[in-house]
RNA sequence: GGCCCGUUCGUCUAAGGGCUAGGACACCACCCUUUCACGGUGGUGAUACGGGUUCGAAUCCCGUACGGGCUACCA
């Protein structure tokens, strides 16, 4: 590679960032500093009217979370700003122009009401009409059309000069074909013929993401293109684009990322409400709707798992390894491996990878999350050693993060509600004079250890001719309310011989 | 409709001419566990179809089918 590596991740601001976004950007970032390069973000904003507020913020905000942060953008700074595009707007039109005077171009007058006349006209087909497909504007119909190529050329430069609403459009090549190599999919070729005449500079002056993306990424620098599969057909646009403008041997190399599906079809916001999965990284509420839509960190994702599993979508190293740490897919990163088929999104597998983030996670490492996580469930979290070890007891049997809250709020506090009916069948006196024997035991015990505890009990138990096995549900559901959490004199001993006891006594009493 | 991209277990994928097509998720069974999980062992399960090329094809070529994307003064 004779250039300095340099990408960039192109989002327009228009609402939350999901699956296939957060993915571009990964595979942006890991390609970027696999080879020491930089990693651009930059703020498609050229239309005025799908621009959300709080967007943009939404979209750096949940960079940072995934660990994935620019070397230039709006927020960072860098050499080659401004980095909205919006802010750029002057820089365009020259190039448009430039493209008119060299003949790739043209000026269009056609008002609305005239193109879509024109896109629904009956269109002959041997004998018959049809009007099965909408007519695009291209050279089989621009000498119909009001533009500076049927129009005189000083009518031209009345409507100009009057101010008139205009358009300026790329000239596609009549039969020419246009081809270029993709880094994942080899070679692509397309017949320019049937391409339309793409707007470039719209009539309030802005380019269309079309002029924008060439403009920017030659004067940004960008030596490496990488988007999602759906601008496979704009391509040869952007490379007759770049060969009018800027030399073919300037362009970056391209490489189209495949689709990311849900369960039926490609994946849409609707798919995360109807299978109950999130499809963003982060919740975002619409400001004009007020919808809320879920959130991968909010459902209780690891920035490290997240990423992982969005790796491993449509990527892998060629080993059967599974779990990355962010440095060693960096190192293991190539954009030959990526698939080039759409992957279907399996929430099931994601949540397996954060499973396993869990459980590789030092007890340090989830304290933070997990202390900030009880405490806005209303726990009080005071005692940070406390934590720690309430944390390696439970983290395996955690999922998502949100897991803990359950898993592990009896330890902070007594459950509010104890699942009496899992132990009143069987109840009788026999059990109950056990357990008062247990509390008279437990209260003179010298120590306080789960090995003791656990042998005291059984001492009781069997001098009372019970079987253990039918006294430590019970006991389970008197300490922690349900029948789940860890082994349960684990649990007592951490709660401590207060608690224990005022549990027990606080069950028994329920039990009349 | 046109153009482009794609097609290996239900899902993510390995195998880029040559052993019984491998792994992971999910599912099922058993083991472990005096709760629920974790974990362990095993199992069910795939090369879309049809033609070529070749001694030999999941792999190369062609066609068909199916899926997806695009076809806006949206990105």
């Amino acid at each position: 590679m004779d250039k300095k590596v340099r990408v960039r991740f192109a989002p327009s601001p228009t609402g939350g960032l999901h699956l296939g976004g957060v993915r571009t950007v990964l595979y942006n970032y890991l390609f970027a500093k696999k080879y020491n390069g930089d990693f651009i973000v930059r703020i498609e904003d050229t239309d005025q009217t799908r621009y959300v507020p709080g967007a943009e913020e939404y979209i750096f905000e949940t960079l940072k979370w995934c660990g994935l942060e620019p070397d230039e953008s709006v927020q960072h700074g860098g050499n080659f700003g401004p980095y909205r595009q919006s802010e750029r707007k002057e820089t365009y039109r020259k190039y448009a122009e430039k493209l008119i005077n060299e003949g790739h171009a043209y000026y269009a007058f056609d008002t609305p009401e005239e193109l879509e006349k024109m896109r629904h006209a009956p269109i002959a087909i041997g004998d018959k009409t049809e009007q099965s497909h909408t007519q695009q504007y291209d050279h089989t119909i621009r000498m119909k059309m009001r533009n500076s190529l049927t129009l005189p050329s000083e009518e031209t430069h009345r409507l100009l000069e009057e101010g008139t609403r205009h358009v300026i459009r790329i000239k596609m090549p009549e039969h020419e074909t246009v081809s270029f190599t993709d880094m994942i999919r080899g070679e692509v070729s397309f017949d320019t013929s049937v391409v339309d005449d793409k707007v470039l500079l719209k009539a309030d002056g802005m380019p269309t993401y079309h002029l924008a993306v060439v403009v920017d990424d030659y004067l940004m620098q960008i030596s490496h293109a990488f988007r999602g599969e759906e601008w496979l057909p704009s391509a040869p646009v952007h490379i007759l684009l770049w060969k009018y403008l800027f030399g073919l041997e300037n362009m970056p190399q391209w490489a189209h990322f495949p689709l990311i599906l849900g369960p039926s079809g490609k994946l849409s916001k609707r798919d995360g409400a109807k299978y109950g999965f999130p499809v963003f990284a982060m919740n975002w509420t619409d400001p004009n709707r007020g919808d809320l839509t879920e959130g991968f960190k909010e459902k209780g994702f690891l920035p490290d798992a997240f990423i992982n599993m969005l790796a491993l979508l449509g990527w892998n190293d060629g080993t059967e390894q599974e779990l990355f740490y962010k440095e060693e897919l960096i190192e293991k990163f190539s954009m030959e491996r990526v698939h080039s088929a759409g992957a279907k999104f399996d929430y099931e597998k994601a949540k397996w990878f954060n499973h396993e983030w869990i459980k590789r996670f030092e007890v340090a490492g989830l304290k933070l999350q997990v202390g900030e996580l009880l405490k806005g469930n209303g726990l009080t979290v005071s005692d940070e050693a406390y934590l720690e070890k309430v944390i390696h007891l439970v983290k395996d049997r955690c999922t998502l993060l949100t897991d803990f809250v359950q898993q592990s709020s009896f330890f902070f506090q007594a459950p509010e509600n104890i699942d009496t009916g899992a132990i009143k069948p069987k109840w009788n006196d026999a059990k109950q004079l056990f357990f008062v024997e247990l509390i008279r035991n437990y209260q003179l015990s010298p120590d306080w250890h789960t090995t003791t505890l656990e042998s005291n009990f059984k001492e009781i138990a069997a001098a009372n001719d019970l079987k253990p096995g039918d006294l430590m549900l019970p006991f389970r559901i008197m300490l922690v309310g349900g029948k789940f959490g860890p082994g349960v004199f684990e649990i007592a001993s951490l709660i401590g011989k207060v608690e224990t006891i005022r549990r027990i006594e606080q069950a028994l009493s329920l039990m009349k």
